[in-house]
This record gives structure tokens, sequence and C-alpha cells, in this order.
RNA sequence: GGGGAGUUGCCCGAGUGGUCAAUGGGGACGGGCUGUAAACCCGUUGCGGCAACGCUACGAAGGUUCAAAUCCUUCACUCCCCA
């Protein structure tokens, strides 16, 4: 792999935001053993959490040995870091049910040869350890007065809600996972979010101080919006990465609505595009910027990775029915090859028939609307659309002969809302 | 252990007996402009109802009152000061 060398490639990138000293030379002088972790919170991860996946094949593309690890037993404890409050507990089967998800899709993201990664799960080492142990040797070499100056903990002892003696305990964990680590593996390197460094320099001091090692840490800046903070989430929630949860269709979606001004910050952090690629695509937006070139770009890039051809192909034919150019013939075959792949729920044809079905109540059913009330309010202010017609009264049934085809209504709430309603029976 | 302050709608935050479904800001949603962007302008933002109105809601449970987010009692939680 002629790749650039890890350092240059994840700084040009924006993906650098703190290194440890030395972390440069450390990863330009020779093939490191390199570790990336992931919090077991659900069963899949969000497109907040991409950043760490595809950190994992750029550190195998650069010729490193990425180390992808599972926190099994850290996700029973609860990581402080960037939360302001305590954290609920989760029950061990889901933390157990979770980490086996998350292993099998970051494996199938990254699709990285299984000669080329490594996966562990911190609890195969952190459920044995006896408290004794870990107070004796582990514990030992924490003083309480730098524990309690790492940023996630300082920061919940001054804000209102506290912070337990179990999440206080985090840090030592996930800097005893350091040190198994690379006694086990050789690994020498943590990367990380910028909330993680507290927990990786933690780890680099016991390492030095148990194993006499010299480790390293390198963290990323936190994804953020222009307007500010949470990165992924919409109206319907997180973005995730499993289909089930977020279809194909809605996460290309998401990626086409992202802001002007983070496109090109975008494509540096979540695709694998060169930069003379990046550049031109920049240049490109800059000239033309309602051509979308760099958004459909992105969109596509991301979309593949996670979902395979298959499903950008899908995202694609959706996103071609609903916003391309003929909106107002909308094609039957079409809608009905795309129903699944879209928002989407099916009616009795029956319920049409006759007086028809208040169009608030389809509104409501298709989750477009909260309730009845809020149904009314975005036909009384035009946001309604029943097959791209606008809805003129909030009183309006839907009857049997709106649908196209005698099987499908589209519903569309604002610009980009879709739902596609199909009669059944 | 002693003393003080607090808990309001998605969030922040006003409100100290009726005119309060509750000022304001943020966020969110819809409209306009545009490009499925941003900025900006307009509107909406508890549920049911076309509406009148009804119901639910101001940490929890009781109570006083014709009437409570507002007063009283108990409980829970948070913060601050003194030991």
């Amino acid at each position: 792999m002629a790749a650039m060398n890890l350092f240059d490639e994840l700084e040009w990138r924006g993906l650098v935001h703190q290194a440890t000293e030395g972390a440069r030379e450390h990863v330009s002088t020779g093939s490191r053993t390199i570790y990336v972790g992931f919090d077991p919170t659900a069963d899949s991860l969000h497109v907040g959490s991409l950043l760490p996946l595809l950190a994992l094949k750029r550190i195998a593309d650069a010729g490193h040995r990425p180390l992808a690890v599972v926190g099994g037993a850290t996700g029973m404890i609860g990581d402080p870091s960037g939360k302001s409050a305590e954290r609920s507990l989760q029950t061990v089967e889901q933390v157990e049910l979770n980490a086996r998800c998350l292993k099998e899709q970051i494996a199938r993201i990254c699709a990285l040869p299984a000669d080329r990664i490594v996966f562990e799960n911190n609890a195969d080492w952190l459920t044995k350890l006896t408290l004794i142990e870990l107070l004796r040797d582990v514990g030992k070499h924490f003083s309480i007065a730098s524990m309690i100056a790492k940023d996630s903990v300082k920061r919940r002892l001054e804000g209102q809600s506290g912070i337990s003696f179990t999440e206080f305990t985090y840090q030592v964990l996930q800097a005893y996972d350091f040190l198994v680590l690379h006694q086990k593996h050789g690994c020498t390197v943590q990367v990380g979010g910028s909330d993680q460094y507290g927990n990786i320099t933690a780890g680099i001091d016991l390492v030095h101080a148990r194993a006499q090692a010299q480790a390293f840490g390198i963290t990323w800046p936190l994804v953020t919006s222009s307007s500010g903070v949470k990165f992924g989430k919409t109206e319907a929630g997180a973005v995730w990465l499993d289909a089930k949860r977020t279809s194909p269709y809605r996460f290309f979606q998401f990626w086409m609505n992202v802001e002007d001004e983070q496109v090109v910050k975008y494509l540096k952090l979540f695709t694998f595009l060169p930069q003379a690629e990046i550049a031109a695509l920049e240049a490109e937006h800059a000239a033309n910027p309602g051509a979308r070139a760099a958004h459909k770009r992105l969109a596509e890039d991301v979309t593949r990775r996670v979902h395979g051809d298959d499903g950008l192909a899908r995202a694609q034919r959706a996103t071609e029915v609903f916003f391309g150019g003929a909106m107002d013939a909308l094609d039957v075959s079409e809608l009905l090859d795309v129903f699944g792949d879209v928002p989407s729920s099916t009616q009795s044809a029956s319920k049409l028939d006759g007086e028809g079905l208040a169009l608030l109540d389809l509104l409501v059913d298709a989750q477009l609307a909260t309730s009845r009330k809020d149904a009314r309010r975005a036909i009384e202010s035009g946001g309604v659309y029943v097959n791209n017609q606008r809805a003129e009264s909030p009183d309006a049934k839907v009857t049997r002969d709106r649908a196209l085809g005698g099987q499908v209504i589209v519903l569309r709430k604002g610009k980009r809302s879709y739902h596609v309603v199909r009669l059944d029976g």
C-alpha cells in the first residue's frame, strides 16, 4: 500500500486535534498497532461513530495494524466523557448483545481482511479482574488529584449533577485496557475523539508506569455543524448505520442535506477520496452550488461504504423518484419499487371507500404529524402535499380514486419529508 | 449535624392566589426567497374540538380556598455556606 504517512493523512483531513509528544514521529517510523475503542451503548453505531470506524481502515491503509476494541465491560460502567449527567446503567445482557452487534457491524463496514485487523472485547479481561488486584496493581498509579483534574470529571464536579464513584472510576478501566493491549498485542497508540483525550493520557501514563514503555495518543476534533453541537441528529433522531434503524434512503438524504459550509470538511472526514479530488469538488461546488455535486458525491460515497452498492442504488432510486425532475408525474411502478426503502406504511383500501379517510388521520398514521392538531397546523400553513399537490383544506378526505394506479398515495410535509402509503386489499 | 437557595413546557428562564396552557430566548416545525444549503423575513410550537369549550400540565403526595404554578404540610432530589 503506497499510502501516505498516517499522521499526514489524518492531518490534512482535519482529523488531528491533539497528539501527544512524539506521536507523529512514532507512527512515521514503523508499523504500529493502533487501538480504537467503541462503546456498546446501542446495538448499532450512528454516524457520529463513523469517524473511529473509518479510522480503522485509515490505519490499515497506512500500513499499521488496527485494533478495534469493543467496551463490553466498560460499557457496563459508563464513560462520563462528554456527558453532562450520570447515565443509567444498561443490563449486562444488553451490553453483551450490543457488543456482538457492534463487532459485526464494524467488521462489515471497514471491510478489512481478517488478517489485517484485530478485534478485542475488554470484557475478556476486565470481568476477570478482581477489585483487590485492581486496587493493588492499577489504582496505585493513579493520583486522585490528576483524576479529578480530568476534564470529564472536572466538568461534572462543577456541574449540577455531580459524578458517581462508578463513573469516576471509568478512566482507570480504560487506562488498564491500554496496558493489557500493550502487553498482549504490543499496542502503542490509541486514537479517539477529543473527548477521549483524558482517558487516553491516563492509559499512556499507566503503560509507562507498569510496562516502562512509551505510548502515544492522537485525537480528532468533535464534529459539529456550523450552528452548534449535535452532529448526526435529525428530527427523526440519530442517524444510525444499521439499515433497520435508518434506511439507506434516509441515510443518503442525511448527507445530501448537510450545510454548504460543511460539505468539504465532511468529504475529508468521512470519505477516502484523495486530496485532489476533494479540491476539484470544492471548486465545482463554489462555481455552481446549485448543482450540489459535492453533496452528491459525499452522500454516494458514505452510503456505498455503509450500505453497499445495493443500498446506494435503492437510496438513489428513491431520491430520483421524489426529487427528480418530473415530480408531478409520479410513476406508480417506481413508487411501489421504492416502497419499503423510504418511510412508508400500508392502509387497508376499504378505509378509503365512500367518504374516504381524513387527511389529518392519514398524516398522523404516517408519523408526518405528531397529533391531529399538529397535522391541522401543517395543512393550514400550506405545508402538506398529497401526490405532490398542496392540500387545501384541513378537512380534506382522501378517497380511493386519489391513489395513483389505485395503489399508492404519496404524502409530503414540507420540502423533503416524504411518506408512501400503499393500499392493501 | 446546622443554616440558606432551588425543582416550571424539548432546553434555558420569567411568573409568588384569579386576567396563566403560563412573558421572553434558544431549538424544532411550516411558509416565503433559493439549490433537498446557509442567512434573512413571516407563522406555529400540550391534547381533543371547525369553534364555544373541555381535558392534562408548573418535582411527588396531601391540604386550605369559590379559585393555586403561586399559600400550608409531608416526602424526594439538587446546589451553596458553616461544622
